[in-house]
DNA sequence: TAATATACATTGACAGACGAGGTATCTTGT
DNA sequence: ACAAGATACCTCGTCTGTCAATGTATATTA
């Protein structure tokens, strides 16, 4: 069973991060690295993906470059900046705190 | 620090759907019991739970009722249905199932 | 040579959150 | 008496993020 997309909002540009945080990266790769993290659960989709591209470039989170392949199709390589670095942390940080909150809010009475 | 509400955004109706399940409720209560849950560090804005409410009434998980107040602003209390029970079952399962998908997605290589 | 995979990107529609604004009643302080 | 604040409801219009649909181009495989 999938998930619902909504459940997954706002963690679009942490996952993002995420990846990059290992190294510098291009969005195919990373969004199959996505998939296999989630064995196949989970997928952003690429209008999506892109969007959170433009958006965090816009914020200054990452940066990007293309590949220098001689072969197959071009890709565009993004790397995370320091910016992105503490943004990233905060955003996990936000997270484990939101994940408390989320249980305690939908818990119901003790009987 | 309060939470960026994109990391609640998907619960909205979870939320709502465990205070009814303590019990019928108006919204007013409603919302003052999830800021007390959080100690004060959310709230619903009103918005967002009339919204909700009319969501949640369309899809058959919760019904509504005028109180019998003889004195003060008229009350409408919302009381969960049996479809609403199977939604609220149903949703803090794939929550949990999203918890520990997001963690695996969040997280970086291990060094 | 057709299909599939890789790899990028944009447009327009849609849904949920919410600021701003509105209505009405009751209580409390001055 | 009267203003302010709390209680309690509601809607409209805007914004943001997601995503289906669509398009481009190259390489591999059946």
């Amino acid at each position: 069973m999938s998930i619902a997309s909504d459940l997954i909002r706002g963690h679009t540009d942490t996952i993002i991060l995420a990846r990059l945080m290992d190294g510098d990266n291009y969005g195919y790769e990373i969004n199959k690295s996505i998939q296999q993290r989630t064995d196949g659960k989970y997928e952003l989709k690429e209008a999506t993906l892109y969007t959170a591209f433009r958006r965090l470039e816009g914020a200054g989170c990452i940066s990007s470059y293309w590949g220098d392949e001689q072969t197959g199709a071009r890709r565009r390589y993004y790397k995370i900046t320091d910016v992105g670095r503490d943004t990233y942390a905060g955003l996990i940080s936000e997270w484990a705190r939101a994940k408390i909150m989320i249980d305690k809010l939908i818990e119901t009475e003790a009987e």
